[in-house]
DNA sequence: TGCCGGACCTGTCGG
DNA sequence: CCCGACAGGTCCGGC
């Protein structure tokens, strides 16, 4: 009821911008444009390393305040507050070529910004684990005023055995989003990096973090 | 601009507001402003023995349908939903003089009234156990149309077994800055404690805090 | 109906 | 100690 023509209004604004062109090109004719693979083009803004959260069934990405204030505003328009409010929907082209679709906005309660919806289906396509990898990137083209194409990718966790945290101090315990995992069966490295899961989202999640509670931002670029 | 509504703004704001309405009230009370603990000036509203989940972790207090309909109407403003929809942010304010808001609204799917937000900072701060009775009154001021000062207030729980802070649990979690420096043993010593459960960390933390906090506060009366 | 997701909220951690 | 950030939750409306 109250916000009813919210989706539609910004389905429509964005294709007025021309977003909307793009990615009807973008999934009907992959091959359009010879450079849609060259990545040589990008440039890199933020990667996270996923939580459990973020893949699980809240259905939503946090976006580090840091990144999401230098290269996602929100109250761009300036003249009110809809944009803070409702939230934009923003457009990211993956490494096949195909746009997803995201709103991002920001949540005063816990002061926070996040990709809410359609993020779960992005999820569940690339199989995102806990851990995982996701990069953005936009066209480095100074395109002048307008607005640059945004790209997503991802990448799995980095295996256990590459030590991202090399030392593990002795402590006994050891805390895991409020659990202890400091004696674990299996703790034996999960050998592949492999997308193919079969095991425990639980497994998953232990050894994904087991080095740092903090979340990794692997590059602030 | 990013804070925009911190429990403690909100506590400010409404404190300073309440200013200009206390003095208003008190021209029907000559002595209100100069001695703050008369309670001779309050009318009960009700009392309610907290249960397990009030002072848990759900971090609400359900208000008995029968008496939040008669004391603290929800949709008295009748323009709109809003306030049956967001709830209503309340002050109370207690035995020291603190004031203490919450967030009070209706939860369609369990039919009931709640205290949510602020809610748990009461529980905490007091050390409320289950059992514990909170009772709620207002000024008894024929103000008028003008807002009642709430109040609250509780007591330990009466019978047998009161045990208030009378052993101390050997705690095994010592935090000094949020660090446990507390050497764990390899197994859980939760002995003593009669309650099952799993949330033994907690509930340490939850004793400790308490045992040492109510002593201040008793003194400070 | 069930699910998605929008808007809440809080405890925990680190600085 | 406080405080900002955010992970992990809640309820609930809409579809």
């Amino acid at each position: 009821m109250l916000r009813k023509h919210t989706y539609d209004d910004e389905l429509e604004q964005s294709r007025r911008k021309g977003q909307g062109m793009k990615q009807s090109i973008a999934r009907f004719n992959p091959n359009a444009g010879s450079d849609r693979f060259d990545r040589s083009n990008r440039e890199p803004l933020f990667e996270k390393a996923v939580t459990p959260s973020d893949v699980g069934k809240l259905n939503r990405l946090v976006i580090p305040k840091q990144h999401a204030e230098k290269h996602f505003p929100l109250q761009s328009g300036g003249n009110n507050s809809s944009s803070t409010t409702k939230g934009v929907l923003l457009n990211f082209e993956d490494a096949a070529g195909k746009v997803w679709r995201f709103r991002y906005s920001y949540w005063n309660s816990s002061q926070s910004y996040v990709l809410t919806k359609g993020w779960s289906r992005f999820v569940k396509e690339k199989g995102l684990k806990a851990g995982d990898i996701v990069s953005f990137q936009r066209s480095a083209a100074a395109a002048g005023e307008e607005e640059r194409q945004l790209y997503i990718d991802w990448r799995p966790r980095v295996g256990p055995n590459q030590a991202v945290c090399s030392v593990v101090q002795p402590v006994h315990m050891v805390r895991l989003f409020g659990v202890n995992i400091f004696k674990l069966p299996g703790s034996s490295g999960d050998g592949g990096g492999g997308c193919n899961g079969k095991r425990s989202v639980r497994e998953m999640e232990m050894v994904a973090f087991e080095c740092s509670k903090k979340q990794r931002i692997i590059g602030a670029l």
